[in-house]
DNA sequence: CATGATTAGTTTGATATCAAACTATAAATT
DNA sequence: AATTTATAGTTTGATATCAAACTAATCATG
């Protein structure tokens, strides 16, 4: 199988991936500052306030955080009066979830702050790259994830054999 | 202030830098698939290896763990005789640390499922890309810990004033 | 040399995250 | 209609990480 000499990890993808994200993410949390700032909080309150009504599922699947985290999250949103969540009259298993006016309130302040931390990865990047960086993240992610769908497909055809 | 809309969050580099570095690392995490294999190890193993005789902060910073992490990380390694920590005759608050022969077995291990991540990565990004990938984020990386260097001497300014 | 400041690594506590197991509900199958 | 299978969200437990506080050792200063 694979004898390839690897490369150092200062060469991979992988790691600066990695050390950038992590450094992207450290600058974030220390320009929210507040505690009750959370960055967390605002990819979650964002697209809540752009598909108001939406399940817990549909949060999940476009935030990239499993429906166990959301819980917790959405108890603590709920508390402290930023969203509401009402039982479905469709499905009695779902929520339908919405911002209060608190939340609006509470997301213009994230976004504020969202805001200035965009514009200085973009400005970092340069305007002319921003599109291709964002375009290769993509792939990345798309690949991935097909590779997760073909691996679980091989992994049934191997339990049923 | 800033009171620019906010674009949706999946237009930001910031969202598309987490996504794709989540897919990378649980890509990862699959393929190591065994619970021994971890792929933290990896880099801590990898840098030791090339670094014979390094220092806890040594490590630290290469490889942008702190180093309460790595207390337990080493530990553990040291536990399972991959790494050996020796006091240092130079300073005997430090550690030079060395790989055993069994951690480079087992590093070897590690190292044949890196080399196919990586060259995954490397295919889905495309080769004529991976430099100017790396560029980027290493960019960001750069960046931001500038940004951090100048509100540390900020914020010390301030509170001397 | 004594004292105060800094530093290497450790301990402690908090946080966010996911997987597995779970309960109630809904959908599919018999 | 009854039974089996699948699913929405919850609970539980494990994991990795960092910041703050700490101890012992080292460095800088008078």
């Amino acid at each position: 199988m694979p004898s390839a000499r690897p490369v150092a990890v200062e060469q991979t993808i992988a790691y600066h991936l990695r050390l950038a994200q992590e450094a992207s993410f450290a600058a974030i949390r220390r320009r929210f500052g507040d505690p009750d700032l959370k960055p967390g909080h605002y990819t979650i309150l964002s697209i809540i306030a752009r598909n108001p009504g939406l399940t817990q599922g549909e949060l999940s699947r476009a935030s990239a955080r499993d429906t166990s985290t959301l819980t917790s999250t959405l108890s603590e949103l709920s508390r402290k009066g930023y969203v509401q969540r009402q039982r479905s009259d469709v499905d009695r298993r779902s929520y339908r979830i919405e911002l209060t006016s608190a939340g609006k309130t509470h997301l213009a302040r994230l976004e504020d702050l969202a805001v200035v931390h965009d514009a200085l990865l973009d400005q970092i990047v340069g305007p002319e790259n921003k599109s291709d960086l964002i375009s290769m993240l993509k792939r990345i992610q798309d690949a991935l994830s097909v590779e997760t769908t073909l691996q679980a497909a091989q992994q049934a055809a191997v339990e049923t054999a």
